[in-house]
DNA sequence: AGATCAAGTTTCACTATTTGAAACAAGATC
DNA sequence: GATCTTGTTTCAAATAGTGAAACTTGATCT
């Protein structure tokens, strides 16, 4: 499950040491970090202080520790605004959402994962933030394979080698195999589902959206088996579908970066 | 206005480069960023491709445009999860929310402007990103002020010389000796106001959030003189009090990045 | 079609920064 | 007060960054 990027020069290693403290979900001692790190402790020691000079790090000297940077957050907004694709699809998750009523995802791909950048749902004015920019598996979830299922060999290839193809649940695929025999599937078909692969009694259907042929992103709506049979889902085909078409259609007027 | 950090190297550097395209509230191409650049046209080009690499910008080869990448959400939820106050202050929103019924921002500081982290409003099962990560200015806005009240000399210093003092409404100050007055009133009161200075028709009352005296975030509640006179601001006192202690208890439990 | 121009990309000798082993400092712990 | 752990600084060698200029590509004009 390790996301590899290039490593472009001093830039590179240096983003490399921020996700190294991005992993802890707390702050940290340097010493921690060292531990998991490739660099030489002078140099890790380097990085993290440019890091912090430079926002993307906050250092407590209280507590010899570091935690990530607010000025990710302000980046981050300008990302999410000028090219995810929620800005454009708010309208449509809004109505998509008064008519079937169950939880919505907005996803795209980053780096071989998924990437949501927008949800609806019943439950609470949501933490911002909690569903945004939170990733997930692209081998275990509607979304993740929806897209998959539209990429082309190579590209495909290139993204299966990053799954990590843990075993979620006694339903999660175990190999590039037979996701890929259902990967032809859901191109046939042009819908995705998961069935309870990433959590136990969580279910959803998903469907790709397109631009000049190549997935920008996907959508889900998703319920549970207490609530819904597998059958069930297939009632809001329709409405998804056009929720779909009509994201599609406002992504072509705004300039998109594709996969 | 500018955002001025310390350049260390080559990442300091990079990472002004990012900071140009994300001025541009929308995709751009190369040469429009190099206008804006004080880089030489092969060297921000590099910068351009090496951020482009790691994933921080994305690159539309079909329009020749830049626009911000994905990572970063990515790592904003890192840094919004890690050290942001949002996550410890959901429940003290929610109740403030409860009991006063008005739209609710908690914001911290970042780089002299407010970052506003987390909100609550009646309109909208909100929008993720739409307020979260946004930036406002410090010097006209009833949590800026509330926060560089509560600042010692030399770091008030500082922060004023990064205010840019636009003139947005008749209301704002002009300079930093009008605001300077005002902030010792706020010193005094322990609440700030918002009377219309950033946008005409809105007014706020805010207060700090206090670690061992220092600054390390605000929370405002905010309405419209339309629905309420100045004098009904001081109404919310007393809850907003409660929430601003109970947020800066919860933060006394957890490590926390101050100002 | 050919000439002209603008936008983007590559080259390469020159420079400046990065690197990391090792020495050093500052607390904690025994 | 000796010892260990953790964090910080140093400095010569190694590497990566710099940017003027040349080049490529594709659009626009005559």
């Amino acid at each position: 499950m390790n996301i590899v990027r290039e490593n472009d020069g001093t830039v590179g290693k240096a983003l490399s040491a921020l996700e190294l403290v991005a992993a802890f979900e707390r702050p940290v001692r340097f010493s921690e970090v060292l531990e998991h790190s490739p660099y030489p402790k002078a140099t890790l020691y380097r990085f993290l202080q440019t890091l912090t000079n430079q926002g993307l790090l906050q250092y407590d000297p209280d507590q010899g520790v570091y935690s990530m940077g607010m000025r990710l957050v302000r980046l981050a907004h300008a990302a999410w605004r000028q090219s995810s694709l929620a800005p454009i699809s708010r309208d449509v998750l809004d109505t998509l959402y008064a008519q079937v009523g169950q939880t919505i995802h907005l996803a795209q791909m980053d780096a071989g994962q998924v990437l949501y950048v927008e949800k609806r749902t019943a439950i609470r004015p949501v933490e911002m933030f909690s569903q945004a920019g939170k990733v997930g598996p692209a081998y275990c979830t509607g979304v993740g394979k929806a897209m998959l299922a539209c990429l082309d060999d190579v590209t495909l290839e290139a993204a299966l080698q990053k799954q990590a193809f843990y075993q979620h649940t006694q339903f999660t695929h175990a190999d590039a195999e037979t996701l890929k025999t259902e990967l032809s599937q859901i191109q046939a078909e042009g819908f995705s589902y998961d069935r309870e692969e990433h959590e136990t009694g969580i279910i959803c259907i998903a469907k790709a959206i397109l631009l000049k042929g190549r997935p920008i992103g996907a959508l889900s709506i998703t319920t549970t088996t207490a609530r819904h049979s597998f059958d069930d889902l297939n009632e809001w085909k329709q409405p998804l579908t056009k929720a779909v078409e009509q994201i599609a259609q406002a992504a072509k007027n705004w300039q998109f970066p594709t996969l």
